[in-house]
DNA sequence: GCTATTATTTGATCTGGATCATATGATCCA
DNA sequence: TGGATCATATGATCCAGATCAAATAATAGC
């Protein structure tokens, strides 16, 4: 429909050099050349309303998404029909490298809230990443994180009681949100307490019951959908988490937090 | 194909071109001049005797491996020094790609009886991958397919009752098994049920009572290490695992030739 | 070989968290 | 704007699987 000059506004917003997240989706150090080549191959689309499917398990693999705003869930589906929530996905992630092998998607993305999304077609990419030297390494490196990230929930799946969980949980977009220049400590959920109860293995009441234990315990204060924590140091050491230690040099408002 | 010239016995076992295990490995159509530039950069190694690791957690990342003989296991330590195993790795697996992103590894890997791996210097390989098209991608891909294996496994963990971790975990081995051309039904273990149980999520009295109901069930015949599958079919229904439908055309009793 | 140590099995309990049951607050829409 | 549906909360039970306990069986060290 709309087209030409008016689209002009719509394409700065779209270019790559001009996105606010462009430092977390692709941040491999591109001249402007090489962000202008990007930006020439990836493709507007409409937003996703709430509810709808980015991509559905078992289509075809063309395109990876990169979340521009909004946000979504992975998730399978096991032979019951059951589905399992494979990761929430914010501003600034990619999402569909798993189905590069067998080139089926092998999750559904469903949208939590209405979502906006830059696709990028993934034989462009490839093409692409012959003529830019860091691409490839970055997208490499990007599996590799999610990589890492998931081995830490298995364990949490296979070993934590569901405070470490729900702890782990929360630090983890506590984080995120921190990363998108976002308060670390007040956000919203995007999610229904059955999509985090899902993800963590557990069941919405005892999500429920950890919410208001927490409460209580003056951890976060939680109302609805908003949350605000108020001791994150006592939620890392309840959620305990794997994989190596993590620098410790953080802003902490006090100097001695021991 | 091509002959050789008289090469050094060492050479040869160490060429990729020799190696049986070479479709599994780096199977991405090269031709013999790409091999030969991929053979260069590999380093050999003495092997790993069991019970010795060949990285740990928090070391810092030079190499990837793929292993020749013999089997590892991957896992992860959290805050309190538990250990969450991630993955056991038979011949022609990769292993280290989840170190990329932060060039440290976020695992540590240790053999479960002698192993012989080859070592792929990463940064020879990044190198190498700007010459080599194919390289890149195939590395993608291998990622992507860990990615996929690690979302059922999140999906078990988070959902599977004990009976379905456990044919699960059999199925996947007779799998890998009879991709690298040993039989599906009848192998060994090579990891200790302690092990299993802790990839699995579960306590080791359950793995053995399991293996008792299995045994009952008619599903296998299980000996110390030595494990028969004696219904497979069955077991895959237990297993009930998650992804989109595979391909039917399974060479159960009929015509094989794949 | 013999003993110490570790791995596996099996049985007996116990419990964390699921499930069931209800209530209430949101949200959706005709 | 009221009623239906859905999301969340919270209390009451229940049970799958953990933990504890004990008896072999394998393996390692000497």
């Amino acid at each position: 429909m709309s087209q030409e000059r008016i689209v002009k506004l719509e394409d700065i917003r779209s270019h790559c050099q001009k996105c606010s997240l462009f430092q977390l989706c692709m941040p491999m150090g591109l001249g402007d050349g090489d962000l202008s080549k990007l930006d020439k191959i990836i493709k507007r689309r409409r937003p996703v309303e709430k509810g709808e499917y980015l991509y559905r398990l078992g289509d075809p693999f063309r395109s990876m998404f990169a979340v521009r705003a909004g946000s979504l869930k992975t998730f399978t589906t096991d032979q019951e029909g059951q589905e399992q929530i494979i990761g929430f996905h914010l501003p600034g992630e990619l999402l569909g490298l798993d189905a590069i092998s067998r080139e089926i998607h092998t999750c559904s993305a469903k949208a939590l809230e209405t979502v906006s999304v830059c696709e990028i077609p993934y034989e462009r990419l490839e093409i692409l990443s012959q003529e830019i030297p860091g691409l490839s390494h970055h997208l490499l490196s990007l599996m590799s994180e999610e990589l890492q990230h998931e081995h830490c929930h298995m364990a949490l799946l296979a070993r934590a009681p569901v405070e470490s969980r729900l702890a782990s949980f929360l630090i983890q977009l506590s984080e995120r949100y921190k990363d998108r220049g976002y308060s670390a400590t007040e956000f919203n959920l995007s999610m229904s307490r059955n999509d985090i109860a899902n993800l963590l293995g557990m069941a919405v009441e005892t999500i429920s019951r950890l919410f208001s234990q927490f409460q209580e315990q003056q951890l976060l204060i939680v109302e609805r959908k908003h949350i605000q924590i108020l001791n994150l140091p006592q939620l890392q050491v309840l959620s305990n988490r794997c994989g190596p230690v993590e620098d410790k040099n953080e802003d902490d408002t006090s100097n001695t937090a021991s």
